[in-house]
DNA sequence: AACGTCACG
DNA sequence: ACGTACGTGACGTTG
């Protein structure tokens, strides 16, 4: 018997890109997404080793394979979104892959891929021949029959699976026969295919009705009959009757269109050799090396040595960790769990250790605080871990230091990549180490056992995860460039941020509460003023109904549509402010119940009943740029700009007997930007100590420095932040209210001025474009794929992420590098100074008021001196009693 | 879970 | 003819 493997291109493609080998891999060097193509090729290895067919063919849909359906019906697949540019991006090249594998694939006009598939299924399929079908999509099932069936790969438990439909199954699951689920679809519809099917209509009411009357056709001539409603409820039949014409278009479309003529014949199908020479090309090209290993595809070149290691270990359990032969470093691996206790900062507790040791790995249930102390804080030993900030703080509340942390592996991953995915353990595993760490662990299966035995495997595999994905990271650090930037910046702020973390931020909250009630009792005003206003009581936090309210009831001019309808932010509403009366209440409104809710209900439950501080935790590894972020709460947006908000920062304040030292970077991006483009005239302004804007206004205007007004400084202002942004006509005329192309103008005049900035931001894309990616001064990289999209808006915005992300991301290195010697210099100091927060250009210390002077001495050198640029570091500093006082 | 909105640098 | 400033996180509504 002979078997035919028929692939669904696009569902496969599509299944590969969202969900199986997930992870949003970027792998190769110019930064391209290769995830559905990786995961496209592992299903059809998977395939190609289970069916081990005789003949194979990939089908795609055609631009023009959906018109014959839209045709007869218009909304047929009318609101599918359109690929994303990630995936689009993909389908051209898996096409490449497979010419190279000998591997068939077609795209007929005015067919979808579907039809194709089932076109060769039913015309080659036979008792010799049996036809395979693989597929995401259960429409699909209608084409089984006993030379056909339909293979859905699935993921279960981070492993690919794959369910197998055969006539049999079909029967039991559907309680009908193939051709039946045609007429199933023909009533229920199919609601991701926009198929209408009978309004009302679902699978329980059609499955009943087909049992009994097979096909929709002797459906509606038994209803057509059924004048006096004795087999059909009055208000089905109604609904039958009324729809009739639904049903049998939706019947039509949803038909698979067996009869293609089909431009081959089978024995064209038949499997070929691979182009051995143009796979490997490619799959170098993209980096599947587990490909190349697997198929042994790799020529003279050196061979992996550990071709045979397996990923596995032997786990000693001990009952102490003096048990175990550690020498000069430690990879570990602590075991936690959630801990509700409520004066805890990190709510878990540590219930056990494991180590990796000489090929080895340890563990150590619910191991001694004392051994643990004596371990972390010897300097002697250095630590490789993963995720270690948070054990740094887990630790610190136990009275513990960790010292001399050599390596995390999720910072590394970071470094390597810094966009938007995660630096989890799993997908680290699956990024460097090619394997799917959650699929091997026991407890994480379905579980039968019992878990105790499988702890210890469990953190067994995860440390040997840990020292490998350690080896393969530091490779790769080192062979970008990027390991001082890693062990001399991001490694020593591990410690920093725990620190941070663990000091917190003294909060009064009586204070933070009564301002809080002041709030409410405005907002309750308001409330019924608005209501007054609008005539009706709504709910003015829905933007929906305030919409309706403002520009259908009111009929307000000036109403922008956005997805969900009007659009009712600041800048709409502002424009309104003369038309209407309701409208200076509603941003009023909006701009306390956001105080309300985020900064005094959002705050409060963060504030630590042992400490009566806010505990905030401080990530390393979240922002593509290389910033700091923080959560659980966001200290850093506290309200600032505006003085009602700013009240907020009053509950911030020092212990009894300490003063805060707030100190400010001043215009730290624009001299990054300077220094990095080297602009003379800029250059010139912060040797002289100028006002920046006032500087720009007068360059920019042609007006001399003294007749530069107000106005003209501001949209100066606005235009050196523009410039950071990667500035466009467009946005610089919202954000200061004028006309395009007069911003137009501002931006051509700057740049002639500042021709340096403009040959940089000229360098930068360029370079950007070429390499696929951009650097900080310090070696920090991040890649833009987006400048490779065939879509010009995600092409530009890549533009201008290439041009703000070295002065973003240097600005940010300089912070965390003064905040390492900030640190350092304290500790040596011995003073009694905490730093306690980082806002991006402003760092808060906590200091004994004694030792003031002292402290800040070290605060504004660490940061005036934590690079050199070719302008001078600029730092204000101020004390204060609280954070409201400060600047 | 996605969206709109708004707080910060 | 599009629809745009860069980087974040939290809240409330809605589906």
């Amino acid at each position: 018997m002979e078997k035919l493997l028929l692939i669904d291109g696009n569902s496969i493609m599509n299944r590969a890109f969202y969900g199986i080998m997930s992870s949003k891999m970027l792998t190769t060097e110019n930064g391209k997404y290769t995830n559905a193509l990786y995961g496209f090729l592992s299903i059809l290895f998977k395939n190609l080793e289970e069916v081990d067919p005789n003949y194979i063919l990939v089908a795609f849909d055609s631009k023009t394979g959906a018109n014959v359906r839209k045709q007869k019906y218009e909304g047929y697949k009318k609101n599918r979104h359109k690929m994303p540019d990630e995936l689009a991006e993909q389908m051209p090249e898996i096409k490449d892959i497979l010419k190279a594998m000998n591997i068939n694939f077609l795209e007929m006009e005015n067919y979808e891929g579907d039809d194709i598939l089932g076109s060769c299924a039913k015309q080659f399929s036979n008792s010799d021949v049996k036809a395979y079908i693989l597929s995401g999509d259960r429409d699909l099932f209608q084409l089984i029959d006993e030379n056909i069936v339909v293979r859905i790969p699935r993921t279960k438990m981070g492993k690919t699976e794959t369910e197998i439909y055969d006539l049999n199954k079909v029967l039991e699951e559907y309680e009908m026969s193939p051709a039946g689920l045609i007429e199933l679809k023909a009533l229920m519809g199919d609601s991701s295919d926009e198929i209408p099917g009978v309004p009302g209509v679902g699978p329980k009411t059609a499955t009943e009705l087909l049992k009994e009357y097979k096909t929709v056709e002797d459906l509606y001539k038994a209803v057509e009959l059924d004048t006096n409603c004795e087999k059909f409820k009055p208000k089905l039949r109604e609904k039958l009757i009324e729809n009739k014409n639904l049903a049998e278009i939706s019947k039509e479309i949803g038909k698979i269109n067996v009869e293609a003529e089909l431009p081959f014949s089978l024995e064209d199908l038949k499997i070929k050799d691979w182009d051995r020479e143009e796979v490997i090309k490619l799959f170098k090209y993209y980096r599947f090396n587990r490909f190349i290993e697997r198929f042994n595809l790799k020529e003279n070149e050196s061979v992996k040595e550990k071709d045979d290691d397996v990923f596995q270990i032997d786990t000693v359990v001990k009952n102490s960790i003096k048990d175990i032969p550690i020498e000069n470093t430690m990879i570990y691996y602590l075991e936690t769990e959630k801990d509700d206790e409520e004066e805890k900062i990190i709510k878990k507790k540590i219930t056990g250790i494991g180590i990796y040791e000489n090929g080895k790995a340890y563990y150590v249930k619910n191991p001694d605080l004392e051994e643990l102390k004596e371990i972390f804080e010897n300097e002697k030993i250095e630590k490789i871990g993963y995720n270690i900030s948070e054990d740094y703080v887990l630790l610190r509340q136990n009275g513990i230091k960790i010292k001399s942390i050599k390596y995390d592996i999720e910072v590394a991953g970071y470094d390597i990549d810094p966009s938007n995915v995660k630096h989890k353990l799993p997908e680290l595993a699956m990024q460097f180490l090619d394997i799917d760490i959650n699929s091997l662990i026991p407890s994480k299966q379905i579980n039968l056992f019992d878990t105790k035995e499988d702890d210890k495997n469990e953190i067994g595999l995860y440390v040997l995860a840990i020292k490998k994905i350690y080896e393969e990271t530091r490779k790769k650090l080192e062979e970008e460039g990027s390991l001082k930037l890693f062990e001399d910046i991001e490694i020593p702020l591990i410690t920093v941020l725990g620190e941070i973390q663990f000091n917190g931020m003294l909060v009064d909250k009586e204070e933070l509460v009564n301002f809080g009630k002041e709030l409410k009792q405005r907002i309750d005003e308001l409330t019924q003023e608005i209501y007054k206003l609008a005539d009706e009581e709504f709910n003015i936090n829905s933007t929906q109904q305030l919409g309706t309210i403002l520009f259908e009831k009111l009929k307000l001019p000036g109403a922008k549509k956005n997805k969900k309808g009007y659009s009712t932010d600041v800048a709409v509403l502002e424009k309104l402010i003369l038309a209407h009366p309701i409208i200076e209440k509603i941003l009023e409104y909006r701009t306390l119940t956001k105080l309300n809710s985020t900064y005094v209900e959002g705050l409060v439950p963060y504030i630590n009943k042992k400490t009566g501080r806010i505990h905030s935790y401080f990530h390393q590894t979240i922002t593509a740029t290389g910033r700091i972020s923080s959560t659980e709460p966001n200290l850093q947006n506290i309200p600032s700009r505006e003085e009602i908000g700013r009240n907020i920062k009053k509950a911030f304040k020092p212990e009894e007997g300490y003063v805060y030292i707030d100190a400010d970077y001043s215009q730290i991006e624009l001299r990054v930007l300077a220094s990095i483009a080297n602009d003379v005239n800029m250059i010139n302004a912060f040797k002289n100590d100028e006002d920046i804007h006032r500087e720009v206004a007068s360059r920019v205007f042609g007006v001399p420095l003294e007749e530069v007004t107000k106005e003209q400084r501001s949209r100066a202002k606005a235009v050196n932040f523009g410039i950071v942004y990667g500035i466009t006509d467009f946005g610089l005329a919202q954000q200061i209210g004028i006309g395009r192309k007069e911003a137009k103008q501002y931006i051509e005049s700057y740049l002639e001025k500042y021709n340096g900035i403009k040959e940089y931001m000229e360098r930068v894309t360029e370079k950007a474009k070429e390499t696929g990616y951009v650097e900080t001064s310090f070696g920090r990289r991040r890649y833009i794929p987006e400048l490779k999209s065939s879509n010009y808006m995600v092409r530009e915005f890549g533009k201008r992420a290439a041009m703000n992300t070295p002065i973003q991301g240097t600005a940010a290195d300089i912070m965390k590098i003064a905040m390492n010697t900030v640190y350092r210099k304290l500790q040596e100091s011995n003073l009694d100074a905490k730093i306690i927060l980082q806002v991006h250009d402003e760092l808060i210390l906590e200091v004994k008021e004694e030792q003031k002077e002292e402290a800040e001495k070290i605060l504004k050198e660490s940061m005036e001196n934590a690079t050199k640029l070719q302008v001078p570091l600029k730092v204000e500093v101020t004390y204060a009693k609280s954070w409201y006082e400060a600047k």
